[in-house]
DNA sequence: CCCAATCGACAACGCACGTTTCACTTCGGC
DNA sequence: GCCGAAGTGAAACGTGCGTTGTCGATTGGG
């Protein structure tokens, strides 16, 4: 009933670089089979359908996602720093892959608007484990305010990776000038 | 080769209710003829195919936007206020209409990624729009420093509608407290 | 009142895509 | 070397959707 590992990893390879850099919808089953090198049979006895393909492609860019984060906080220095490593490895994430010019699960939210239980599931999961990483690093930086402390940053990142969007070469300067503001106005001011 | 004016305004009000609210790649031709009550043939006859009914009613959206804006930038007090209004303005256009649930160019701009010239023409338009009007109203609250101002706000509300794109109840509250961090930094630290 | 423009109803075409099936071949552990 | 599991290649199906065409009814300005 399975399928052998090294295949699994083909096809998950080509979906990632297909359906993250031209849009889900955009990407027909057969360009992913033939971008994997794979028969049609062998996609759909490995995965039900189109949508649990990428709903797989998507957990796996987590899993890939949160390494590349955890590395980045671990090489920085100071809390605030830990905590606004999460723009070094947005950068890194983009630079490792052609796929990363956006955010997959963006897009992905965008593109499965009601639908897709399997997608949208996979977008709730990345966008909770997002936050609850914030707040544990938040809560070194601004002890107490680490809930409101990373949902504002939740919205500055989200706000980088939608420019990304329109702009895929955009640089993440901006996003860190802002975040390090509302860092500076939330550990300076605990009261506001 | 015309169409009346009155068939042309439902068939952009079906096009703006369902394109943007389920999605446009999610939503046939034949939804938006039936929302309308024009038959295909009328609709085919003012707009030449699919894409330019998209393109059509982000234009007429982007407009609306913009008149609801100005109210509410003429409806507030002190520069600052000014400035901030653009987040009363994204409150009342989401009361004002069920598809505002989220924005419907990063929507767009999400589902049409590479193709589409004219779709990505309007979004483009759109993000160009509006830095041009934040500029203008930054540059009253940090004279010489409304290019990185207005920059900076594109990214908070940016960020607030990709919120939005996962929790279409979100309320502006948090990107409101974010942009006036960003403003008090900018404004307060010239040299910065 | 008339005529041309506009519109509605409906059928049809063509195509692209997700999915299934089938007959056959290769791989890999026992 | 055997045998079941895994993979191939190609064809086919069903369907949904964008688009076109026809034709009779409706509309509205001169």
């Amino acid at each position: 009933m399975g399928m052998r590992e090294s295949t699994r990893d083909r096809m998950l390879d080509a979906a990632e670089e297909l359906f993250f850099s031209r849009g889900i919808a955009a990407t027909p089953v057969d360009a992913v089979i033939a971008r994997a090198g794979v028969s049609t049979a062998t996609m759909y006895r490995g995965f039900p359908s189109k949508e649990a393909l990428v709903a797989a492609a998507l957990e796996r860019r987590e899993r890939a996602w949160i390494v590349t984060w955890d590395a980045a906080v671990d090489a920085a220095g100071s809390e605030a720093e830990r905590l606004l490593a999460v723009f070094d490895a947005l950068d890194d994430f983009r630079a490792e892959r052609d796929s990363a010019r956006w955010c997959a699960f963006l897009g992905a939210a965008a593109e499965h608007v009601d639908a897709d239980e399997e997608v949208a599931a996979a977008v709730r999961a990345d966008t909770e484990a997002f936050r609850i990483r914030l707040e544990r690093l938040a809560a070194d930086v601004a002890p107490g305010l680490e809930h409101e402390l990373a949902e504002s940053l939740l919205l500055v990142i989200s706000g980088h990776l939608a420019m990304r969007l329109r702009d895929p070469s955009q640089s993440s300067a901006t996003a860190r000038r802002v975040a390090h503001a509302v860092i500076a106005a939330i550990a300076q001011a605990p009261a506001l």
